[in-house]
DNA sequence: TTGAAAGCGCTAACAG
DNA sequence: CTGTTAGCGCTTTCAA
């Protein structure tokens, strides 16, 4: 490896003046043009590279920023993924990923590593409930935005969507076309996207004037094997029930694999709505009435926001975002005969 | 934030010792029973957490493993970097992840980027046919496997898939549904997976004695767009068309849209079967027959040869890694009415 | 306009 | 078993 000294050696200048070349300070430094010229000269002849981590540990600047992701295969957080590591690079910061495998102790551990590697900020979706990790890294005054399952109680920035307004449209629309026994495949227990979009559910029961009936709430996972399990499960159970909401598109399809192995069809058999859509769905035996989170958006804002509290070394006036869901009526509901 | 030497002092010992005992090196020193345990009380007392910055700078190890690929977002592409964060991550290497935005200059940066930070191996998934920036990863001894889009006139360690004889196969069972104006939607021109793909097409038709018409060649990337556009322009400037080959998910669905906007049926007016496939494609109105790659695979193998090069510091003796294609037969071929 | 010197936080000889 | 001493390669006072 060719190092800085090297560089100066041979363009016969000190350590200094070729560092404040190569690292773009010749101007604030008034550095003479053939001296620049000789050291940027010199510095491409040699291939030379600036080591990012000596420059990085005397700087106190990592230049890097942590995103944790409970699962990047999964479309909604490799979208986010996108955004924030081009966003990112467009303003000079590389983009650490880890990804946490849905476990909170991997996502404890890789936001440690972020840490110690000297992330400037993290952008975190959070697995869970656990939330320790993430006040230890606000109390060493690491900018951090949560993304998604975030968590209300606590005082983090956070972006997430507008789940229960968007639940709330799903069912009614259910309810309009004469539904009442909806069961709900839901999502992990305890997040803020299952809990909203569970409670806007139930409100659009109450402003209709009904009753929804919990015993209805199935499921355990964003996955499509929580979605065929609780499906195929409530279905055998409750077999005068006549729409599914599935909380993820991973459910709808374990939905729609259920519905097909119980032999029905979809949706003159049973309605099914669901939250997210996916490039396809309108090319579905039965497209689906979804309600499609704006995952660009999601991701887009978040890296906004960090970005800025970098730049202005502010914390975020605004604390919660909201991102709206977008409904889109297809043809999964079927109106309920008497 | 809080350093080795702060332990080191409230813990009474010298900075080497307590390095020893916190970077695992407690018995291998044969350091004191006591001693240990005093460091390392003080040190979860203090909160404190080594500076992976300077640990990397003196040791000459990152731990830092890089991916480039051209879109996070591609289900593909995520697919791939979730195996290899995982796979890393179990061998104690955090990755750092670029998206080239499949834009050859995005992808020279990150690279150069990447090595700046001194990681210790790169896996790429190449945009296209620059690979100098690749050739100077090589010449400074750092570790790389090519993915997917692999150059096969340079000397790389790659991992690609079969793809001649899956194309082949995809082919072979349109002739022996009696087509022969096959069109094929092609992805990006020049790079391995599209030219070998196209070579199984040819190869088929050779081998059935059949010649291949190279004017129902159209399209130009992997994209939705490309996969839409070059669908509609064939079939109508040559309406004889039969059937379309597209060579990724996207195009696929590219071609059901144009299909579609034509008000044609898939698969009665026209047949179509494509590369890769996604979890949805069973529910389709039409499901496709398609010739889906080992994406696990393809990230576990070049993961893993990365991983054993950097254990073993040799070179593999294999270079060239091929990941068979699972051929699945659906109900999107028609037979062709005399 | 340039250079000398100090040191970021850590590890690794070397010495006891 | 433990401490002392040098740096890793770079940036940044301070001084000229």
């Amino acid at each position: 490896m060719i190092t800085l000294k090297e560089v100066a050696e041979s363009a016969g200048v000190s350590v200094s003046t070729a560092s404040r070349v190569l690292s773009g300070q010749a101007a604030a430094y008034r550095i003479g043009k053939v001296t620049q010229a000789a050291v940027e000269q010199r510095a491409k002849a040699l291939g030379f590279q600036a080591n990012a981590l000596a420059r990085s540990l005397r700087s106190k600047r990592s230049g890097i920023l942590g995103l944790v992701v409970p699962d990047i295969s999964n479309p909604f957080f490799a979208a986010i993924a996108r955004q924030v590591t081009t966003a990112a690079n467009q303003h000079g910061y590389s983009v650490l990923i880890a990804d946490s495998c849905e476990t909170s102790t991997i996502e404890q551990d890789s936001v440690k590593q972020l840490m110690a590697r000297q992330a400037e900020g993290l952008i975190v979706c959070p697995v869970g409930n656990v939330s320790e990790h993430l006040r230890a890294v606000e109390s060493k005054k690491v900018p951090l935005v949560l993304v998604d399952r975030v968590f209300m109680a606590e005082s983090f920035t956070t972006v997430t969507s507008e789940h229960a307004s968007a639940a709330k449209q799903l069912t009614i629309a259910l309810i309009e076309a004469g539904h009442r026994k909806i069961a709900v495949l839901q999502g992990l227990p305890g997040t803020l996207p299952n809990t909203e979009r569970i409670e806007g559910i139930q409100a659009a029961f109450c402003e209709s004037g009904l009753r929804w009936n919990p015993q209805l709430l199935v499921g355990d996972n964003f996955t499509e094997k929580s979605g065929f399990e609780a499906a195929l499960a409530i279905m055998k159970a409750k077999p005068t029930t006549t729409a599914l909401i599935a909380l993820s598109a991973p459910q709808s399809l374990g939905a729609m694999k259920a519905i097909q192995r119980l032999g029905l069809s979809l949706p003159q058999d049973i309605s099914l709505v669901a939250f997210d859509d996916h490039p396809f769905i309108d090319h579905l035996v039965c497209p689906l009435t979804s309600a499609s989170q704006d995952v660009e958006r999601l991701g887009e804002t978040a890296a906004a926001i960090l970005l800025e509290q970098l730049r202005s070394g502010k914390r975020p006036a605004k604390r919660e975002h909201r991102i709206p869901i977008q409904v889109t009526h297809r043809k999964s509901i079927a109106r309920v005969k008497k």
